[in-house]
DNA sequence: TGTACATCAGTGAACGCGCGTTCACTGATGTAC
DNA sequence: TGTACATCAGTGAACGCGCGTTCACTGATGTAC
């Protein structure tokens, strides 16, 4: 027990926490760029100035959103891409997942939708890097399948980023979904599968 | 010449679309849930307080913006849902009707895309009816096209979200580019024609 | 183990500033006769 | 056509308020010996 280091530290941590998650919540009403520093440390319930301890500016916390936000996103993606079976037992498990997913982080989904058009150019780009990288790694996965036996590299990535894209889309449409009925979480099952089992037919006959 | 109806009606419409002409280039560099009223006014050189004489806040200016903006889309879905010629063909066409479209109204198009997922609930949601719409009217067109023989309505309804939401997506990346090197631009047209082509595929293998 | 000094996360007062909103107003345009 | 009154888009002063940022500070934690 000699040592004992970071008491100091984790407690630093934990307020960082505090600041990014009053944050979040505070976005699921505004966009980035009208949050106010203030607003996020009263409702921590901290001195407006124990924000510069951490982040230079809302927009730099921002940053650090996104790496929440996309990293929790991470695990997830990796899950679906490597699924196995059919393509129509594929594609209702990833639709199953992302659905879990946007019920377990609803506030992260929110943020990378809203902030990935908004108005704080940093965030914009942090949204879009991290997106290229996991439409390079659908894209990888998607190589490594036999239905892509003749595809160039290029239409591999086409297809990975409309993939990664749907992904947002059906994320979106299950968070506005979130607190209706059952039912109406049931008809947007339905319709995202279908979307993607319609692109999961294109792919099929893509060489045709 | 007789009456001469409205000289001041004709000089208030001028100050509001000069407001919502304001308000637009604000908001090529912030989202609408931080534009301050004072800033618009200040942009088009009237007072403050003028104006409260054409809008009840700035969500209210967004929403007239939303009607704007997609009022521009109209006439170029209508064109591109009532093109003829085989798939590859009006694929082609499309693209380029909205890469028109982008070049002509970059602003309107941005502002859709961010406050679509923004941070103000009334402008969503009149951006969200305004796209069903625009579904609806896709949808009937698709119903109308021998490719669709022997499909549901719903599944019709559901290629039409496909396609709105495609429209969407591509003019974006259209956007990004607009100030890239034509190179950029002729990269962006091939994958999103590309990525049209590939729901062609699937819609007309659908039924197999 | 104890002591003396360094570090640094969080504080609280203070600042100048721009915000949204109110109000009574002005003066050009519109209307009634 | 001319006159007298009504309308109303835009004005300008004033308000209270919360904002981001600065600064010197405090006191618990960390480190060196």
């Amino acid at each position: 027990m000699s040592h004992t280091p970071g008491v100091r530290q984790a407690r630093k941590r934990k307020t960082r926490q505090a600041l990014l998650d009053a944050a979040l919540g505070l976005l699921e009403e505004q966009s980035l760029s009208s949050l106010g520093l203030r607003e996020v440390t009263r409702a921590v319930g901290v001195a407006p100035t124990a924000f510069y301890r951490h982040f230079r500016s809302t927009a730099d916390l921002g940053a650090a959103l996104v790496e929440e936000a996309l990293g929790s996103l991470h695990p997830t993606i990796r899950t679906i891409v490597s699924s196995v079976g059919d393509s129509d037992l594929r594609t209702a498990r990833a639709v199953e997942l992302i659905a879990g997913h946007v019920a377990a982080h609803p506030a992260h989904v929110r943020f990378v939708a809203r902030e990935r058009h908004g108005g704080v150019q940093p965030v914009r780009e942090a949204i879009r890097e991290q997106l290229d990288l996991f439409a390079d790694e659908v894209r990888a996965a998607l190589a490594k399948d036999q239905v892509s036996a003749g595809w160039s590299d290029d239409d591999l990535l086409m297809l990975a980023h409309l993939y990664v894209d749907q992904m947002l889309i059906t994320a979106s449409l299950f968070l506005d979904a979130l607190e209706a009925s059952e039912e109406e979480r049931q008809r947007v099952t339905r319709a995202a599968t279908r979307r993607m089992r319609l692109i999961g037919i294109g792919r099929e006959h893509w060489l045709d």
